[in-house]
DNA sequence: TTTTATCTATCTACTACTAGGTAGATCGTA
DNA sequence: TACGATCTACCTAGTAGTAGATAGATAAAA
C-alpha cells in the first residue's frame, strides 16, 4: 500500500481524532479544515467513511505488529517485554488522553461494516497471538505462573488493558490511572 | 428524581439506543420516532442532550447501587457473590450485545460535559468501594489470596470486565467470549 | 388562571457524498 | 521531439438528509 502525501496526512490527522473524539465524533469537515483542503478531496482518497476507517484499522494493525516485532526482537526477558508491550498502550493515554484506536471502534462497532468488524478482530488476535506466545515463554522460564492458559491470560490482559485506558479516560490523571492497573496486572502474572 | 411516564420512556429508549450505538450514534429523532412523539416533547423533558446524559448516568448509577445492595443483602459467600457481580455486567452483553452505559460514555467523553464526566466517574468509585469490602471479606475468609490491595485489585477487577465487554463486541459470540474472560479474572483472585 | 405537556413549524448548521471541471503530470505513438 | 490522450489530485458547487434546538400554539389539568 504505497499512499501519497495527503492520503498520509489524512491518514494521521483521522487516526488522531478518531482515538481522541470516535469514529461518530469527528467529520470530513473537520479533517478537510485541520489538513487545510476540501472535504471532496478527502473523498477522492477514501470515497466513503467506512473506507477510512478501513484505512486506518489496518495502517493501526501494521504499526502495531512492527512494534511488537521489535519488542521480540530486543533480547529481553519475559517479564520486561511485557512491560514493553503495556508501554505502547500506555503511550496512547498520555498524548492527549487517547484511546486504543481498535477500542474505540469496538465501541461504536454498530456503525462500522463487517469488513471493518473483521479487522478489529484481527487486531485483537494479533495481540491475543503475541502474548501468548510471550507468557508461554514466561511460564518456561519460571518468570510467569499461573494454573490459566496462556491464551486466557493473554485475553484477559488485553481486555484489562483497553478497560483500563477505557476507565482512565474518565479520570484527572489519566495517566496515573492506566498505569496502577497495567502495573497491577502484570504482577498478578508472577 | 420523581418522573413522569413519558421522561420515563425516553430514558428506557435512550438507554437501551445509548448502550448499542453510542452517545453520537443516536439522535433526538431517533428516540421520537421509536417511541411515538415529536422531538420537542423530548427537548421540554431534557433540554440539551447533555441533560439527558446526566439523567441517563444518575439513573444507570442508581439501578447498579441497588443490584449492588441486593448481591450484599443476600447471605453468599465472597466468591459467590462475586460470580454475582460478574453476571450484572454479563446481563449486557447478552442484550443485544450492549455495552456498560459508563463505559461507553468514557469512550465518548470529549463529546460530555463536566458534570457528567464526574457522574462516570462516581459510577466507578461506587464500583471500586464495592468491590474492594466484598475482596477485604473474601480476603479474610480465606477465599482470596493476593499481594496486592484489595483497591488495586477491584480496580483491576472493573478494567477487565469493561475491557472484556468491549472487545467482546466484536466478536462473534460475545457472551461466551466475555464469559471465558470474566471467568479468568474471577478465578485469578484464588 | 396558571402550569404542564404536548404539538406544529421552523431554524441554523452540519452530515456524508457527488457531479463536473481543471491544472498539471505522464504516457504512447507518429 | 511533438501531440493528443489519459491520469492524478485537487477544486467549486452542489445534493438530500439529519443534527440539536427553539418559538409559539394548543389543550388539558390543577
Amino acid at each position: 500500500m504505497v499512499l501519497n502525501q495527503t492520503a498520509a496526512k489524512i491518514l494521521t490527522v483521522a487516526q488522531d481524532l478518531l482515538q481522541r473524539k470516535g469514529f461518530n465524533g469527528f467529520s470530513y469537515r473537520d479533517l478537510a479544515a485541520e489538513i487545510g483542503i476540501k472535504t471532496s478531496s478527502i473523498h477522492y482518497h477514501f470515497p466513503t467513511k467506512d473506507d477510512l476507517a478501513l484505512n486506518l484499522v489496518r495502517n493501526y494493525r501494521q504499526i502495531f505488529q512492527i512494534e511488537l516485532q521489535k519488542i521480540s526482537a530486543q533480547d529481553e526477558v519475559p517479564a520486561q517485554q511485557l512491560a514493553d508491550y503495556v508501554r505502547l498502550y500506555g503511550q496512547n493515554i498520555e498524548q492527549a488522553n487517547k484511546f486504543c484506536l481498535c477500542g474505540m471502534l469496538a465501541a461504536e462497532i454498530s456503525a462500522l461494516s463487517p469488513e471493518v468488524k473483521q479487522e478489529i478482530q484481527l487486531f485483537f488476535r494479533d495481540n491475543e497471538a503475541w502474548l501468548k506466545q510471550l507468557i508461554e515463554r514466561g511460564k518456561q522460564q519460571g518468570e510467569f505462573n499461573s494454573n490459566h492458559s496462556s491464551q486466557l491470560l493473554a485475553n484477559q490482559l488485553i481486555a484489562t488493558l483497553e478497560g483500563a485506558m477505557l476507565v482512565a479516560r474518565t479520570s484527572e490523571q489519566p495517566a496515573v490511572s492506566f498505569e496502577q492497573i497495567a502495573q497491577t496486572a502484570v504482577e498478578s502474572l508472577r
